[in-house]
DNA sequence: CGGTGCCGACGATATTTGTAGTCGTGCGAC
DNA sequence: GTCGCACGACTACAAATATCGTCGGCACCG
């Protein structure tokens, strides 16, 4: 079976990650000085997770001299997308406004942002409307 | 520091504190039954399950007869933004915006939500108009 | 050249999860 | 009264996770 599954990432996994994602190319060693100072993780932990991150197929590694540059096989955003949908998944019905007003707050969203969320609130109000008999 | 933090649910727990959850009061039959059909869980598995939770203070479960009657020890919202919060915590800097019109799109908003979101926008869009330098 | 240090590979463990079987017991049907 | 059944308590156990330590090798310093 190929195993392109999004294999979703567990929470040490996200934290390297994140890192990687922010440097978007980078050797092992900024990783694991960050991860270090950040939560205090040994370097051979950090080692370890990109070891792992590898074989799962969200990082790649580039030979360079005699060691590695790692980079994010793929954008964030599909394993964020992914998150997204657990989290909606696992949200009880009815709370799913509550949850994005919350959302909306906690995060702090650029002016653009803002008003492209609006548009499209707008538009599916539009939508919810017309449904509506 | 006392993590008295929401003690974060697992995968298998989300979806038993979902069923209570949404019964409010129940028994550990009604709470496997449904798990059976809906995942395919063997009864033991649910009630280890539930055993679990309680221990993790996720459930209360009052004596009733020869049995016991579950019930969640706290609403929902508290486990949901926990999990809001990981997630905005978790998204890569500069795509909170999509996230949020993802999950906007995703989720079925009721009318009312949707108006609610979109005042709370405004009210956001106007705070960092002010704000721009 | 010989030593030193850093790198990635791999192995080691302790803990947490996911999933399920078994057992003693009391409740209610005969 | 007795028998079986449902329930909760406990146990089991494999897989996944989180965390590290160690080892062999190469590159560079001196």
């Amino acid at each position: 079976m190929s195993r392109e599954a999004p294999e979703s990432l567990t929470v040490a996994e996200w934290k390297v990650m994140k890192i990687v994602w922010r440097l978007k190319s980078c050797a092992a060693r900024d990783v694991y000085e960050e991860a270090g100072g950040a939560f205090g993780w040994a370097p051979s932990t950090t080692k370890t997770m990109l070891r792992r991150l590898v074989d799962k197929g969200h990082l790649t590694a580039t030979p360079v001299g005699t060691s590695y540059l790692y980079r994010p096989s793929r954008p964030a955003w599909p394993s964020i997308a992914g998150a997204a949908d657990t989290l909606l998944d696992n949200t009880v019905e009815g709370l799913d406004g509550k949850l994005l007003a919350y959302m909306v707050q906690r995060s702090k969203l650029s002016r653009d942002d803002l008003a492209q969320l609006r548009a499209l609130i707008d538009q599916h109000s539009a939508d919810s409307t017309e449904d509506a008999p």
